[in-house]
DNA sequence: TTAGTCCTATGATCTATATCAAGAAATTCG
DNA sequence: CGAATTTCTTGATATAGATCATAGGACTAA
Protein backbone atom coordinates (compact mmCIF):
# COMPACT_ATOMS: atom_id res chain seq x y z
CA UNK A 1 0.00 0.00 0.00
CA UNK A 2 2.65 2.23 -0.59
CA UNK A 3 0.89 4.04 -3.15
CA UNK A 4 -0.92 5.65 -0.05
CA UNK A 5 2.23 8.07 0.80
CA UNK A 6 1.70 10.02 -2.20
CA UNK A 7 0.61 13.60 -2.37
CA UNK A 8 -1.57 12.83 0.59
CA UNK A 9 -2.95 15.30 2.99
CA UNK A 10 -0.76 14.64 6.11
CA UNK A 11 -2.67 16.33 8.69
CA UNK A 12 0.32 15.71 11.53
CA UNK A 13 3.72 13.67 11.30
CA UNK A 14 4.11 14.25 7.09
CA UNK A 15 6.70 15.06 5.22
CA UNK A 16 5.12 18.12 2.80
CA UNK A 17 6.05 21.96 3.88
CA UNK A 18 3.14 22.83 5.59
CA UNK A 19 0.38 25.12 3.67
CA UNK A 20 1.97 23.67 0.67
CA UNK A 21 -2.29 22.54 -0.52
CA UNK A 22 -0.83 18.86 -1.37
CA UNK A 23 -3.12 18.10 -3.85
CA UNK A 24 -5.40 20.14 -4.17
CA UNK A 25 -4.57 23.21 -6.03
CA UNK A 26 -2.61 20.79 -7.44
CA UNK A 27 -4.02 19.92 -11.37
CA UNK A 28 -2.03 16.81 -11.92
CA UNK A 29 -3.00 15.59 -8.41
CA UNK A 30 -3.17 11.61 -8.10
CA UNK A 31 -7.48 12.14 -8.11
CA UNK A 32 -8.65 15.63 -7.14
CA UNK A 33 -11.87 16.20 -5.62
CA UNK A 34 -12.96 18.92 -7.34
CA UNK A 35 -13.19 16.71 -10.77
CA UNK A 36 -15.53 14.60 -9.46
CA UNK A 37 -18.31 17.94 -9.08
CA UNK A 38 -19.49 19.83 -6.14
CA UNK A 39 -19.12 23.24 -5.03
CA UNK A 40 -16.43 24.74 -3.32
CA UNK A 41 -17.31 27.28 0.14
CA UNK A 42 -15.15 29.81 2.03
CA UNK A 43 -15.91 29.84 6.10
CA UNK A 44 -14.23 32.29 8.38
CA UNK A 45 -12.91 30.83 11.24
CA UNK A 46 -14.82 28.91 14.24
CA UNK A 47 -17.96 27.83 11.60
CA UNK A 48 -19.69 24.98 12.33
CA UNK A 49 -19.68 22.76 9.08
CA UNK A 50 -22.17 20.25 10.38
CA UNK A 51 -23.05 19.11 13.84
CA UNK A 52 -22.74 15.52 15.35
CA UNK A 53 -26.13 13.77 14.73
CA UNK A 54 -26.69 15.57 11.22
CA UNK A 55 -27.67 13.53 8.27
CA UNK A 56 -25.02 12.63 6.96
CA UNK A 57 -25.39 13.65 2.99
CA UNK A 58 -21.78 15.16 1.97
CA UNK A 59 -18.21 14.72 1.80
CA UNK A 60 -15.76 17.30 2.80
CA UNK A 61 -12.31 17.91 1.16
CA UNK A 62 -10.69 20.97 3.05
CA UNK A 63 -8.89 22.94 0.30
CA UNK A 64 -6.90 25.35 2.47
CA UNK A 65 -7.20 26.32 6.55
CA UNK A 66 -7.95 23.88 9.61
CA UNK A 67 -10.58 22.11 10.73
CA UNK A 68 -11.25 20.27 14.14
CA UNK A 69 -13.80 17.22 14.63
CA UNK A 70 -15.20 16.57 17.49
CA UNK A 71 -17.03 15.45 20.20
CA UNK A 72 -18.84 16.47 23.23
CA UNK A 73 -20.51 14.36 26.03
CA UNK A 74 -23.67 15.57 27.69
CA UNK A 75 -22.35 17.35 30.65
CA UNK A 76 -20.06 19.36 27.89
CA UNK A 77 -17.01 17.55 27.89
CA UNK A 78 -15.40 17.63 24.89
CA UNK A 79 -13.21 15.79 23.09
CA UNK A 80 -11.15 16.91 19.97
CA UNK A 81 -10.71 13.40 17.73
CA UNK A 82 -9.33 15.02 14.39
CA UNK A 83 -7.15 18.29 13.49
CA UNK A 84 -7.40 18.43 9.69
CA UNK A 85 -5.05 20.12 7.41
CA UNK A 86 -5.19 20.73 3.33
CA UNK A 87 -5.70 17.77 1.49
CA UNK A 88 -8.09 15.52 4.45
CA UNK A 89 -11.42 14.75 3.83
CA UNK A 90 -14.21 14.36 6.09
CA UNK A 91 -17.28 13.52 6.78
CA UNK A 92 -16.96 9.99 6.04
CA UNK A 93 -20.08 8.42 8.27
CA UNK A 94 -20.71 4.44 9.30
CA UNK A 95 -24.17 5.19 9.86
CA UNK A 96 -26.67 8.10 8.63
CA UNK A 97 -25.23 10.41 10.58
CA UNK A 98 -22.17 12.40 11.26
CA UNK A 99 -20.36 10.99 14.64
CA UNK A 100 -18.93 14.44 15.02
CA UNK A 101 -18.96 18.39 14.60
CA UNK A 102 -17.21 19.59 12.19
CA UNK A 103 -15.58 23.19 12.83
CA UNK A 104 -13.14 25.81 11.50
CA UNK A 105 -10.14 26.42 13.38
CA UNK A 106 -9.19 29.62 11.01
CA UNK A 107 -10.84 30.75 7.63
CA UNK A 108 -10.91 28.05 5.34
CA UNK A 109 -12.03 26.96 1.76
CA UNK A 110 -13.97 23.30 1.80
CA UNK A 111 -15.00 21.72 -1.64
CA UNK A 112 -18.16 19.35 -0.74
CA UNK A 113 -19.46 16.26 -3.11
CA UNK A 114 -22.41 14.53 -2.85
CA UNK A 115 -21.85 11.06 -0.61
CA UNK A 116 -24.30 9.40 -3.39
CA UNK A 117 -21.22 10.25 -6.12
CA UNK A 118 -19.17 8.29 -4.21
CA UNK A 119 -20.37 4.73 -4.73
CA UNK A 120 -19.64 5.41 -8.73
CA UNK A 121 -16.21 5.81 -8.85
CA UNK A 122 -13.29 3.35 -8.34
CA UNK A 123 -10.68 6.75 -8.77
CA UNK A 124 -12.85 8.42 -5.90
CA UNK A 125 -13.17 4.99 -3.91
CA UNK A 126 -9.39 4.82 -4.31
CA UNK A 127 -8.43 8.24 -2.89
CA UNK A 128 -11.24 8.02 0.28
CA UNK A 129 -9.27 4.38 1.33
CA UNK A 130 -5.84 6.15 0.95
CA UNK A 131 -7.27 8.98 3.21
CA UNK A 132 -9.18 6.91 5.46
CA UNK A 133 -5.91 4.86 6.06
CA UNK A 134 -3.92 7.75 7.07
CA UNK A 135 -6.26 8.79 8.92
CA UNK A 136 -6.56 5.99 11.18
CA UNK A 137 -3.08 6.07 11.44
CA UNK A 138 -3.03 9.37 13.02
CA UNK A 139 -5.82 8.28 15.21
CA UNK A 140 -3.85 5.68 16.35
CA UNK A 141 -0.65 7.72 17.63
CA UNK A 142 -3.39 9.54 19.26
CA UNK A 143 -4.83 7.45 20.97
CA UNK A 144 -1.09 6.04 22.48
CA UNK A 145 -0.82 10.22 23.51
CA UNK A 146 -4.24 9.91 25.46
CA UNK A 147 -3.94 6.58 26.51
CA UNK A 148 -0.52 6.87 27.79
CA UNK A 149 1.58 9.88 27.65
CA UNK A 150 2.12 12.55 30.47
CA UNK A 151 1.25 16.61 30.00
CA UNK A 152 4.75 17.91 29.15
CA UNK A 153 4.86 14.33 26.58
CA UNK A 154 1.53 15.24 25.16
CA UNK A 155 2.49 19.01 23.96
CA UNK A 156 5.61 18.07 23.18
CA UNK A 157 4.70 15.82 20.99
CA UNK A 158 1.90 18.08 19.74
CA UNK A 159 4.02 21.23 18.86
CA UNK A 160 6.42 18.44 16.55
CA UNK A 161 3.94 17.13 14.92
CA UNK A 162 3.53 21.19 13.51
CA UNK A 163 6.68 20.53 12.60
CA UNK A 164 7.06 18.73 8.90
CA UNK A 165 9.02 15.32 8.36
CA UNK A 166 10.24 16.10 12.54
CA UNK A 167 9.25 13.99 14.93
CA UNK A 168 7.26 10.25 15.24
CA UNK A 169 9.16 7.54 15.27
CA UNK A 170 10.59 8.00 12.17
CA UNK A 171 12.22 11.43 13.12
CA UNK A 172 15.23 12.48 10.72
CA UNK A 173 17.06 14.48 12.77
CA UNK A 174 18.04 18.12 11.99
CA UNK A 175 19.32 19.05 8.52
CA UNK A 176 21.56 21.83 9.92
CA UNK A 177 22.85 20.74 13.35
CA UNK A 178 23.69 24.64 13.44
CA UNK A 179 20.13 25.80 13.22
CA UNK A 180 17.68 23.40 14.36
CA UNK A 181 15.29 26.34 15.41
CA UNK A 182 11.33 26.35 13.39
CA UNK A 183 8.90 28.36 13.26
CA UNK A 184 4.65 27.00 13.82
CA UNK A 185 1.36 28.67 13.99
CA UNK A 186 -0.91 26.44 16.38
CA UNK A 187 -3.98 28.20 14.52
CA UNK A 188 -5.73 26.71 17.96
CA UNK A 189 -6.64 28.60 21.11
CA UNK A 190 -5.52 27.34 24.92
CA UNK A 191 -8.54 25.47 25.08
CA UNK A 192 -8.80 23.69 21.64
CA UNK A 193 -5.56 22.27 22.41
CA UNK A 194 -6.27 21.16 25.97
CA UNK A 195 -9.63 19.21 24.49
CA UNK A 196 -7.70 17.53 21.42
CA UNK A 197 -4.37 16.83 24.05
CA UNK A 198 -7.10 15.22 27.03
CA UNK A 199 -5.62 17.97 29.30
CA UNK A 200 -7.19 21.43 30.50
CA UNK A 201 -6.11 24.79 29.84
CA UNK A 202 -4.00 25.56 32.80
CA UNK A 203 -2.40 22.68 32.35
CA UNK A 204 -1.79 23.07 28.64
CA UNK A 205 -0.81 26.98 29.52
CA UNK A 206 1.97 25.84 32.12
CA UNK A 207 3.34 23.14 30.25
CA UNK A 208 3.48 25.98 27.32
CA UNK A 209 5.02 28.49 30.64
CA UNK A 210 7.89 25.82 31.65
CA UNK A 211 8.79 25.10 27.86
CA UNK A 212 9.41 29.16 27.54
CA UNK A 213 11.30 28.69 30.94
CA UNK A 214 13.40 26.39 30.38
CA UNK A 215 14.40 28.00 27.08
CA UNK A 216 13.31 25.26 24.04
CA UNK A 217 10.95 27.48 22.97
CA UNK A 218 10.06 31.31 22.53
CA UNK A 219 6.69 32.06 22.95
CA UNK A 220 5.52 35.33 19.90
CA UNK A 221 2.24 35.36 20.33
CA UNK A 222 -0.05 32.78 21.78
CA UNK A 223 -0.65 30.62 18.67
CA UNK A 224 2.61 31.33 16.98
CA UNK A 225 5.73 29.86 18.89
CA UNK A 226 9.61 29.36 17.97
CA UNK A 227 11.20 26.42 18.40
CA UNK A 228 14.94 26.92 19.39
CA UNK A 229 15.67 23.57 18.82
CA UNK A 230 13.94 21.01 17.60
CA UNK A 231 15.66 18.22 18.71
CA UNK A 232 15.44 18.81 21.98
CA UNK A 233 11.81 19.04 22.03
CA UNK A 234 11.61 15.79 20.38
CA UNK A 235 13.69 14.14 23.67
CA UNK A 236 10.37 15.01 25.25
CA UNK A 237 7.68 13.40 23.39
CA UNK A 238 7.86 10.15 24.84
CA UNK A 239 8.92 8.30 21.40
CA UNK A 240 12.86 8.81 22.44
CA UNK B 1 -23.55 6.52 3.33
CA UNK B 2 -26.54 4.31 4.81
CA UNK B 3 -25.21 1.19 2.73
CA UNK B 4 -22.08 1.43 5.79
CA UNK B 5 -24.52 0.31 8.14
CA UNK B 6 -25.20 -3.23 6.52
CA UNK B 7 -23.47 -6.58 7.49
CA UNK B 8 -20.30 -5.13 8.66
CA UNK B 9 -17.91 -6.76 11.58
CA UNK B 10 -19.59 -4.00 14.14
CA UNK B 11 -17.11 -4.43 16.94
CA UNK B 12 -18.26 -2.38 19.31
CA UNK B 13 -21.64 -0.54 19.59
CA UNK B 14 -23.00 -2.32 16.50
CA UNK B 15 -26.25 -3.89 16.30
CA UNK B 16 -25.33 -7.58 15.23
CA UNK B 17 -25.48 -10.07 17.94
CA UNK B 18 -21.61 -10.97 19.27
CA UNK B 19 -20.38 -14.13 17.50
CA UNK B 20 -22.94 -13.93 14.47
CA UNK B 21 -19.74 -13.66 12.43
CA UNK B 22 -21.29 -10.80 10.34
CA UNK B 23 -20.34 -10.82 6.88
CA UNK B 24 -17.65 -13.78 6.98
CA UNK B 25 -18.95 -17.48 7.00
CA UNK B 26 -22.32 -15.99 5.41
CA UNK B 27 -22.05 -16.80 1.71
CA UNK B 28 -24.13 -13.94 0.02
CA UNK B 29 -22.35 -11.68 2.08
CA UNK B 30 -22.43 -7.92 0.43
CA UNK B 31 -18.32 -8.50 -0.33
CA UNK B 32 -17.08 -11.52 0.87
CA UNK B 33 -13.09 -11.51 1.40
CA UNK B 34 -12.47 -15.25 0.78
CA UNK B 35 -14.26 -14.96 -2.78
CA UNK B 36 -10.92 -12.56 -3.67
CA UNK B 37 -8.43 -15.41 -2.97
CA UNK B 38 -6.16 -15.24 -0.36
CA UNK B 39 -5.85 -18.20 2.62
CA UNK B 40 -7.31 -18.56 5.80
CA UNK B 41 -4.88 -19.42 9.02
CA UNK B 42 -5.74 -20.61 12.35
CA UNK B 43 -3.94 -18.83 15.36
CA UNK B 44 -3.72 -19.52 18.76
CA UNK B 45 -4.33 -17.08 21.59
CA UNK B 46 -1.80 -14.95 21.97
CA UNK B 47 0.25 -15.34 19.46
CA UNK B 48 1.33 -12.14 17.34
CA UNK B 49 0.65 -12.02 13.55
CA UNK B 50 2.34 -8.88 12.30
CA UNK B 51 4.80 -6.20 14.17
CA UNK B 52 4.82 -2.81 13.96
CA UNK B 53 7.32 -1.90 11.51
CA UNK B 54 6.94 -4.98 9.46
CA UNK B 55 6.47 -4.85 5.93
CA UNK B 56 2.90 -4.60 5.17
CA UNK B 57 2.48 -6.97 2.58
CA UNK B 58 -1.23 -8.77 3.35
CA UNK B 59 -4.92 -7.68 4.41
CA UNK B 60 -6.18 -9.47 7.20
CA UNK B 61 -10.20 -10.44 7.92
CA UNK B 62 -10.44 -11.46 11.22
CA UNK B 63 -13.09 -14.59 10.61
CA UNK B 64 -13.40 -15.74 14.01
CA UNK B 65 -11.97 -14.75 17.46
CA UNK B 66 -10.72 -11.62 18.80
CA UNK B 67 -7.48 -9.39 17.72
CA UNK B 68 -5.83 -6.30 19.18
CA UNK B 69 -3.69 -3.88 17.43
CA UNK B 70 -1.30 -2.26 19.95
CA UNK B 71 1.72 0.34 20.04
CA UNK B 72 4.20 0.31 22.24
CA UNK B 73 6.44 3.09 23.55
CA UNK B 74 10.08 2.42 23.69
CA UNK B 75 10.11 2.59 27.76
CA UNK B 76 7.18 -0.36 27.50
CA UNK B 77 4.17 1.59 27.95
CA UNK B 78 1.68 0.09 25.64
CA UNK B 79 -1.52 1.60 24.11
CA UNK B 80 -4.31 -1.21 23.01
CA UNK B 81 -5.61 0.99 20.06
CA UNK B 82 -7.97 -1.59 18.56
CA UNK B 83 -9.69 -4.52 19.71
CA UNK B 84 -11.40 -6.19 16.75
CA UNK B 85 -14.27 -8.71 16.11
CA UNK B 86 -15.23 -11.19 13.33
CA UNK B 87 -15.66 -9.26 9.74
CA UNK B 88 -13.27 -6.62 10.67
CA UNK B 89 -10.07 -5.81 8.39
CA UNK B 90 -7.14 -5.34 9.58
CA UNK B 91 -3.40 -4.98 8.14
CA UNK B 92 -4.08 -1.06 6.45
CA UNK B 93 -1.10 0.91 5.99
CA UNK B 94 -0.53 4.53 5.13
CA UNK B 95 3.40 3.86 4.86
CA UNK B 96 4.74 0.55 3.81
CA UNK B 97 4.72 -0.89 7.11
CA UNK B 98 2.45 -1.74 9.73
CA UNK B 99 1.94 0.94 11.80
CA UNK B 100 0.57 -1.41 14.89
CA UNK B 101 1.10 -5.04 16.08
CA UNK B 102 -1.24 -7.27 15.85
CA UNK B 103 -1.84 -10.24 18.39
CA UNK B 104 -4.70 -12.72 19.23
CA UNK B 105 -6.54 -12.58 22.51
CA UNK B 106 -8.22 -15.52 21.80
CA UNK B 107 -7.33 -18.30 19.25
CA UNK B 108 -8.66 -16.81 15.95
CA UNK B 109 -9.02 -17.81 12.18
CA UNK B 110 -7.57 -14.91 10.01
CA UNK B 111 -8.39 -15.00 6.35
CA UNK B 112 -5.32 -13.06 4.47
CA UNK B 113 -5.34 -11.32 1.22
CA UNK B 114 -2.55 -9.89 -0.68
CA UNK B 115 -2.40 -6.18 -0.44
CA UNK B 116 -1.83 -6.23 -4.75
CA UNK B 117 -5.01 -7.41 -5.22
CA UNK B 118 -6.69 -4.50 -3.79
CA UNK B 119 -6.19 -1.91 -5.93
CA UNK B 120 -7.99 -4.20 -8.85
CA UNK B 121 -11.04 -4.39 -7.38
CA UNK B 122 -13.77 -2.09 -7.14
CA UNK B 123 -15.64 -3.96 -4.57
CA UNK B 124 -12.84 -5.00 -2.23
CA UNK B 125 -12.17 -1.37 -2.54
CA UNK B 126 -16.18 -0.39 -1.53
CA UNK B 127 -15.67 -3.65 1.31
CA UNK B 128 -12.58 -1.34 2.29
CA UNK B 129 -13.92 2.15 2.67
CA UNK B 130 -17.10 0.68 4.57
CA UNK B 131 -14.54 -1.02 7.13
CA UNK B 132 -12.65 1.95 7.51
CA UNK B 133 -15.13 3.98 8.09
CA UNK B 134 -16.26 2.03 11.10
CA UNK B 135 -13.18 1.69 12.79
CA UNK B 136 -12.87 5.28 12.32
CA UNK B 137 -15.97 5.74 14.38
CA UNK B 138 -15.46 3.63 16.98
CA UNK B 139 -11.86 5.30 17.38
CA UNK B 140 -13.23 8.75 17.99
CA UNK B 141 -15.65 7.24 20.71
CA UNK B 142 -12.21 5.72 21.91
CA UNK B 143 -10.95 9.41 21.50
CA UNK B 144 -13.75 10.46 23.80
CA UNK B 145 -13.16 7.77 26.59
CA UNK B 146 -9.08 8.11 26.76
CA UNK B 147 -9.32 12.12 26.86
CA UNK B 148 -12.32 12.88 28.91
CA UNK B 149 -13.54 9.81 30.90
CA UNK B 150 -12.80 8.47 34.50
CA UNK B 151 -12.03 5.26 35.21
CA UNK B 152 -15.48 4.45 36.33
CA UNK B 153 -16.68 5.44 33.58
CA UNK B 154 -13.99 3.66 30.80
CA UNK B 155 -14.53 0.68 32.97
CA UNK B 156 -18.63 0.87 31.68
CA UNK B 157 -18.32 2.00 28.99
CA UNK B 158 -16.20 -1.23 28.16
CA UNK B 159 -18.50 -3.37 29.90
CA UNK B 160 -21.31 -1.68 27.37
CA UNK B 161 -19.60 -1.99 24.24
CA UNK B 162 -19.64 -6.04 24.85
CA UNK B 163 -23.77 -5.78 25.19
CA UNK B 164 -24.78 -5.81 21.17
CA UNK B 165 -27.50 -2.85 20.58
CA UNK B 166 -26.96 -1.10 23.60
CA UNK B 167 -24.99 2.09 25.39
CA UNK B 168 -23.68 4.39 23.33
CA UNK B 169 -26.01 7.42 22.19
CA UNK B 170 -28.12 5.73 20.58
CA UNK B 171 -29.16 2.72 23.51
CA UNK B 172 -32.67 1.53 23.02
CA UNK B 173 -32.93 0.59 26.44
CA UNK B 174 -33.93 -2.52 28.17
CA UNK B 175 -36.22 -5.31 25.69
CA UNK B 176 -37.63 -6.45 28.68
CA UNK B 177 -37.97 -3.54 31.93
CA UNK B 178 -38.52 -7.16 34.26
CA UNK B 179 -35.09 -8.60 33.08
CA UNK B 180 -32.83 -6.06 32.05
CA UNK B 181 -29.36 -9.00 32.74
CA UNK B 182 -26.75 -9.92 30.25
CA UNK B 183 -23.83 -12.50 30.60
CA UNK B 184 -20.61 -10.72 28.48
CA UNK B 185 -16.70 -13.01 27.79
CA UNK B 186 -14.06 -10.37 27.96
CA UNK B 187 -11.54 -12.44 26.35
CA UNK B 188 -8.53 -9.80 27.68
CA UNK B 189 -6.80 -9.92 31.23
CA UNK B 190 -6.82 -6.56 33.17
CA UNK B 191 -3.64 -5.63 31.65
CA UNK B 192 -5.15 -5.86 28.21
CA UNK B 193 -8.00 -4.36 29.11
CA UNK B 194 -5.93 -1.78 31.27
CA UNK B 195 -3.66 -0.83 28.47
CA UNK B 196 -6.95 -0.34 26.42
CA UNK B 197 -8.74 2.09 28.71
CA UNK B 198 -5.17 4.03 29.41
CA UNK B 199 -5.49 3.13 33.07
CA UNK B 200 -3.63 0.72 35.25
CA UNK B 201 -4.27 -2.41 36.30
CA UNK B 202 -4.89 -2.28 39.75
CA UNK B 203 -7.47 0.51 38.98
CA UNK B 204 -9.52 -1.57 36.36
CA UNK B 205 -9.51 -3.91 39.35
CA UNK B 206 -10.71 -2.09 41.72
CA UNK B 207 -13.36 -0.52 39.17
CA UNK B 208 -14.37 -4.14 38.84
CA UNK B 209 -14.43 -4.77 42.32
CA UNK B 210 -16.35 -1.70 43.29
CA UNK B 211 -18.69 -2.54 40.85
CA UNK B 212 -19.49 -5.93 42.20
CA UNK B 213 -19.86 -4.43 45.76
CA UNK B 214 -22.38 -1.95 44.18
CA UNK B 215 -24.53 -5.22 42.82
CA UNK B 216 -23.86 -4.10 39.28
CA UNK B 217 -22.18 -6.78 37.84
CA UNK B 218 -21.23 -10.49 39.15
CA UNK B 219 -17.84 -11.78 38.08
CA UNK B 220 -17.93 -15.23 37.69
CA UNK B 221 -14.39 -15.83 36.62
CA UNK B 222 -12.42 -13.01 35.90
CA UNK B 223 -13.15 -12.77 32.19
CA UNK B 224 -16.57 -13.93 32.10
CA UNK B 225 -19.34 -11.07 33.90
CA UNK B 226 -22.61 -10.76 34.02
CA UNK B 227 -24.51 -7.28 34.31
CA UNK B 228 -27.22 -7.23 36.94
CA UNK B 229 -29.15 -4.05 35.33
CA UNK B 230 -27.49 -3.31 32.18
CA UNK B 231 -29.20 0.32 32.36
CA UNK B 232 -27.75 1.16 35.55
CA UNK B 233 -24.57 0.15 34.05
CA UNK B 234 -25.27 2.69 31.05
CA UNK B 235 -25.74 5.30 33.59
CA UNK B 236 -22.01 5.32 34.32
CA UNK B 237 -20.86 5.59 30.93
CA UNK B 238 -20.54 9.06 30.85
CA UNK B 239 -22.93 8.80 27.76
CA UNK B 240 -26.76 9.89 29.93
C1' DT C 1 -9.23 56.61 24.99
C1' DT C 2 -12.05 53.68 27.79
C1' DA C 3 -14.86 50.07 28.82
C1' DG C 4 -16.01 45.43 27.70
C1' DT C 5 -14.93 40.89 26.37
C1' DC C 6 -12.27 37.07 25.81
C1' DC C 7 -8.09 34.61 26.34
C1' DT C 8 -4.00 33.45 28.95
C1' DA C 9 -1.10 32.90 33.03
C1' DT C 10 -0.15 31.55 37.64
C1' DG C 11 -0.75 30.51 42.55
C1' DA C 12 -3.07 27.48 46.17
C1' DT C 13 -5.33 23.45 47.09
C1' DC C 14 -7.55 19.06 46.22
C1' DT C 15 -8.28 14.51 44.40
C1' DA C 16 -8.36 10.69 41.19
C1' DT C 17 -5.37 7.61 39.79
C1' DA C 18 -0.60 5.88 39.78
C1' DT C 19 2.82 3.58 42.30
C1' DC C 20 4.62 0.48 45.66
C1' DA C 21 3.93 -3.66 48.29
C1' DA C 22 1.95 -7.92 49.76
C1' DG C 23 -1.22 -11.63 49.60
C1' DA C 24 -4.85 -14.49 47.53
C1' DA C 25 -6.83 -16.89 43.62
C1' DA C 26 -6.50 -19.18 39.48
C1' DT C 27 -4.12 -21.83 36.17
C1' DT C 28 -0.39 -24.75 34.46
C1' DC C 29 2.68 -28.42 34.77
C1' DG C 30 5.38 -32.25 36.42
C1' DC D 1 -2.19 -34.28 43.43
C1' DG D 2 1.01 -30.39 44.90
C1' DA D 3 4.39 -26.99 43.36
C1' DA D 4 5.23 -23.33 40.38
C1' DT D 5 3.71 -19.66 37.83
C1' DT D 6 0.77 -16.26 36.47
C1' DT D 7 -3.05 -13.27 37.21
C1' DC D 8 -5.91 -10.79 40.22
C1' DT D 9 -7.10 -8.18 44.40
C1' DT D 10 -6.44 -5.04 48.05
C1' DG D 11 -4.10 -1.72 51.11
C1' DA D 12 -0.95 2.30 51.93
C1' DT D 13 1.12 6.17 50.02
C1' DA D 14 2.59 9.50 46.51
C1' DT D 15 1.86 12.64 42.80
C1' DA D 16 0.47 14.55 38.33
C1' DG D 17 -2.87 17.04 36.90
C1' DA D 18 -7.58 18.95 38.02
C1' DT D 19 -10.04 22.48 40.23
C1' DC D 20 -10.70 26.93 42.26
C1' DA D 21 -9.53 31.69 42.35
C1' DT D 22 -7.63 35.89 40.59
C1' DA D 23 -5.06 38.91 37.91
C1' DG D 24 -2.89 40.37 33.64
C1' DG D 25 -2.98 41.03 28.36
C1' DA D 26 -4.82 41.50 24.00
C1' DC D 27 -8.29 42.55 20.94
C1' DT D 28 -13.01 45.00 19.81
C1' DA D 29 -16.28 48.51 19.56
C1' DA D 30 -17.96 53.03 20.66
Amino acid sequence: MAYLERELGTQFGGRNSPGAGAGVADPKAYASFASFGGKTSKYDGHSVIYFEGDAARRLYELSSGTVMLFKLLPDGRRQVVEVLRPGDIFGFSAADEYDCTAETLISSEIHELDLRLVDGSAELQRKLTKCLTNQMKVLHEHAVLLGRKSAVERVASFLMYLVPGRGGTECVGPADETNDGFDIELHMTRQEIADYLGLTIETVSRVVSDLKRRGIIRVDRADRIHLHKVCSLCQMTGFH
